[in-house]
DNA sequence: CACCTTGAAAACCGTACACATTTCAAGAAA
DNA sequence: TTTCTTGAAATGTGTACGGTTTTCAAGGTG
């Protein structure tokens, strides 16, 4: 004894939306090798939080910008002086990932080209790609990002024995900064890396 | 009037064997969004060849192993000096992808830790990072690895003004070699660049 | 005996398809 | 009028399937 429905129905323009899914664009079925998928799902979350956070700041769909090149594994690390493996045997060590290397709180992490040469004590040369990580506490001894009356500078974050905080240059050129009330300065981040250009 | 054939015919253990694509491994179709397809594709390629490399070299097949956690693009890069661009402004000018950036030819590139002081000069410490290309031809004036009589080191490559090879250490503590008939070297690739770590 | 021919076996691969999920608006209910 | 209920529409998604490619060894050939 059911009454024909009388709700819902046959009726055009229903139905889910496109893009509806968690990346905001059609996708494709694809077929990789086994050993790339970990890697390629790591992507995909990815994707599917910078989706995530595009569309929560900007209510009209930011669409996450192109893609970056995907990168695969490199090679290996090996030791360099002395008791070097022999030429027949296996080579290969372990598989490094600049990025997984470098960058440890990718959310924190930014890159700077250093100019000048104030800094060449502690291996920064001209041009030198810095590896910055803002999560990082600036403290005694830490080479620093620092804005300094709105001009960015590399330097090391020293204190003195009496306490007072100053900038120091590691290049006998160089004078050092002292942090006296005059100065307007923020910390932008601490360097972990640095990248020399042969 | 055909007679019946006689070759070929129902049999074990025929058929193509596991493993026979152009990655050596079994594959499986996932679903990808398409804007990334591009950079996948390019993942698949660089696979190929690697695998085709590995291949040719040894014998046993040595698997690429297991595959490093995909890097999405860390941040960006500015000017370090005067005029930097005002707090309110977009600060990101470019994605920088450390792989991208540092690896040219992944097929032809390994990693290699650096031990002594006998580089200093040209900003390689002890237990830095050094990127080596095994596709660029040594020349005069290149950092390179090199193995001489067994025993890796890093050393400049230089011609003396009559000719002669040697291998210029960077750091008037250590000697220079000189290359004679009574030295086994193999050169490994060109050092491309320096990851210090801070 | 060495080599060639040949068809079935077995794995590979793109994509179509079945099933799941989401959205819409017509009606009923409040 | 507003809110709730509901079934069909429309898109998303994993994977099974047909067609393709590669490999093997039996049997024929010289």
């Amino acid at each position: 004894m059911t009454q024909p429905p009388t709700h819902g129905g046959s009726r055009p323009n229903s139905g889910r939306k496109k893009g509806s899914n968690a990346y905001g664009e059609t996708t494709k079925a694809i077929r990789v090798p086994e050993s790339l998928i970990p890697s390629i799902k790591a992507l995909l979350n990815q994707r599917k939080q910078q989706f995530e956070q595009f569309t929560q700041q900007h209510n009209t769909v930011f669409l996450p910008k192109p893609q970056p090149p995907q990168i695969p594994l490199p090679l290996f690390i090996g030791k360099v002086a002395a008791g070097f493996p022999s030429p027949a045997d296996d080579y290969i060590e372990k598989n490094l990932d600049l990025n997984e290397l470098l960058v440890q709180k990718p959310a924190a992490t930014f890159f700077v080209q250093a100019q000048g040469e104030s800094m060449l004590g502690a291996g920064i040369h001209p041009n030198d790609i810095l590896v910055v990580d803002r999560s990082i506490e600036p403290a005694d001894g830490k080479v620093v990002i620092a804005a300094l009356n709105g001009e960015l500078t590399v330097k090391r974050l020293s204190k003195t024995t009496e306490g007072v905080w100053y900038l120091k240059a590691e290049n006998p050129q160089f004078p050092d900064i002292l942090l006296n009330d005059g100065l307007e300065l923020v910390i932008w981040g601490v360097v972990t890396n640095v990248i020399h250009n042969l």
